[in-house]
Parts: C-alpha cells; sequence; structure tokens
DNA sequence: CTCAAATCGGACTGATTCGTTCCGATTGCC
DNA sequence: GGCAATCGGAACGAATCAGTCCGATTTGAG
C-alpha cells in the first residue's frame, strides 16, 4: 500500500516542472530559454539522480503527459496546463494501472479463489475511491498556487 | 499502487471467517464445533495454499485481529465483531502502516530531496483519504450482510 | 501421569520486481 | 558536413516478496 520511489520521484519532478511553467501555457518562442527543461535541470533542483530522473522523462513522455524535443538545445515541456494534470496521471505513468487487486485492472480477471468471490465488488469501489482522491489532486495545486 | 498478494489473500481470508462467525461474538462453548476455524479449514475454503495460510494467520494474531489457540482442538477465532475490523486494520496487520510515501509514515522523515518539500503536506493529504477509504469497508460488510 | 496428535510460530530458500546505471540513436547548432 | 548535447532503450545488481519447510507448544486421550 505504498506507491513505488519511481512513482513519488515523478510526482515531485512533475510539480517542479510545473512551478517552473508559471502561469502561461509553458511554451513561448521569445522567453523560451526562462522555461527550458531537461532531465538535467530537474535533477539539479530536486536531488533525484540523473539516470533516474532520464528514466522517468522517458517513461511520461512515452505516456504523453511531457512533451520531448531531442538534440542540442532540447528539452521537455507539460503537454497539458498543471490544472490538467493530476496524480492518478502520475502515478499510472510510471507504474501502470491503478488497481488495488489484479481482478480489478482487465475487468474478468480470475484470480482462480473461492468461485464466487464477494470481495471484489468492494475492491472495485475501494480502488475507485483511491483513484479518486488522486485524481483530485492537480500539479496546480502542489505549485503551491490553488492551496 | 497495488496491495501486496499476501493483504489480497489475507482479505478474502478474514471475509471467510467473518462469515463462518455467523451474527454471533463468534465463541459459545455449546455450538464451539460450527464456528471452528484453522488455517487448514480456511485454506481449503478460500483455495489459499496451506503455508501461506498459515503465515497469515499467525500475522494476524500477532496483530491482534484474530485470537489463536495451539494444541489439539485449537483454532482462531475473530478478536472483533466482523463490523469493528475493517480492510485497514487487515492491510496494515499484513504490510504494515499505510502511508504514500516514506516520508508519511513517521512524521518527519526527511527524503532528503528538495530543502522546503511543497508535496508532503498534499501527500499527507492523499494518504488520510485512501485510508479512509479503506476503513470504510468492514468484514461486516464484506460477508454480504449490511449491502 | 505419560504419550501422542495437532496446531501455531518462526526461519530458510527461490523467484520476481524494482531501482539504478550505462551506452546507443537522434537532432539542432556551428 | 562535423560536433555537441539530448532523449530513448537495454542491461546489470540489489532488495523485497511470495512460498515452503521444520521445530516449539499445548491439549486430549489412554
Amino acid at each position: 500500500m505504498r506507491l513505488s520511489s519511481l512513482a513519488d520521484y515523478a510526482v515531485v519532478m512533475m510539480a517542479a516542472a510545473a512551478r517552473h511553467c508559471g502561469a502561461g501555457a509553458g511554451l513561448d518562442p521569445a522567453t523560451r530559454k526562462h522555461v527550458k527543461m531537461n532531465a538535467t535541470t530537474l535533477s539539479a533542483e530536486t536531488g533525484i539522480p540523473l539516470p533516474t530522473a532520464q528514466k522517468l522523462v522517458s517513461r511520461l513522455s512515452a505516456a504523453g503527459l511531457i512533451e520531448s524535443s531531442r538534440g542540442t538545445g532540447g528539452g521537455i515541456r507539460l503537454a497539458r496546463p498543471p490544472a490538467a494534470i493530476s496524480l492518478a496521471d502520475v502515478i499510472e505513468a510510471v507504474e501502470g494501472p491503478i488497481a488495488m487487486t489484479p481482478c480489478a485492472e482487465h475487468g474478468a480477471h480470475d484470480c482462480g479463489l473461492e468461485d464466487e468471490c464477494r470481495v471484489r465488488p468492494h475492491m472495485n469501489a475501494v480502488t475507485g475511491a483511491v483513484r479518486g482522491a488522486l485524481a483530485g489532486v492537480t500539479l496546480a495545486s502542489l505549485s503551491g498556487r490553488a492551496h
């Protein structure tokens, strides 16, 4: 009942990225240097080891939460406004779907225990509650703006 | 963001135990044979491997959720009524305190990242929400009585 | 009172997953 | 066209977890 270290790091990193993103959309050609972020910058700011930060950038980019551009002067930026990215999105991007039990993932994955499992429907409800709690916190609220 | 297999098994096992416990307190000398439960019985009923069931019995007993008596004719019984045992109790008994992040466990366990972590207070709130969702489901509701 | 059976309790082994690190592919600037 | 800096994926080591086994303890019968 504890999220993995990578997910924890990802949340901290995305919060830092949202903080640098400022109030604007995150990409304006004029002051691009100010919002320029990359794995090295985020690593130095958050204290996360650089290789780990790179790995997280890869996963978050593959999940569509950030957009990355390669090459010299490249970097990353949030794909959506901070208010539209929740903890559930970040956690699911790093460690897969949020599901308390394996049977609550694909929908009809029999666990093999008990012909008529009476625990599963309640587990689905619990999963929904947990997911709702995580979806209710956005990066905007983590950046300290909308306390 | 998924509870361990042992915790899942423990929930199923405790639900089965609560079902056999019936509506009464769970221990009456006259019909003791009816509510007699042990690791072997629960294993056969739930499909959980016997050694694993034994391990779970040990942990649940150490946590004070069930009371065990050794020797011939011994067995286990719930220490409290099913309505007074929640999923949070069972999960904490098996896999330790419920805490999303390591810093939310002892209270002041600095993670070393960022001097002023602005994510932690929100993580505490999320941890509370998850814990509340798990504490809201009791063994009585899992047994199908109080739907 | 002695013996024997049955149970819980703790310790060990193997495996899977997680976290970390390193190296290659790709792109923009000079 | 060459160079430098960046992301992307692959490989290694470590830790935790799931599962299994055997010993300590207690009760019941003879």
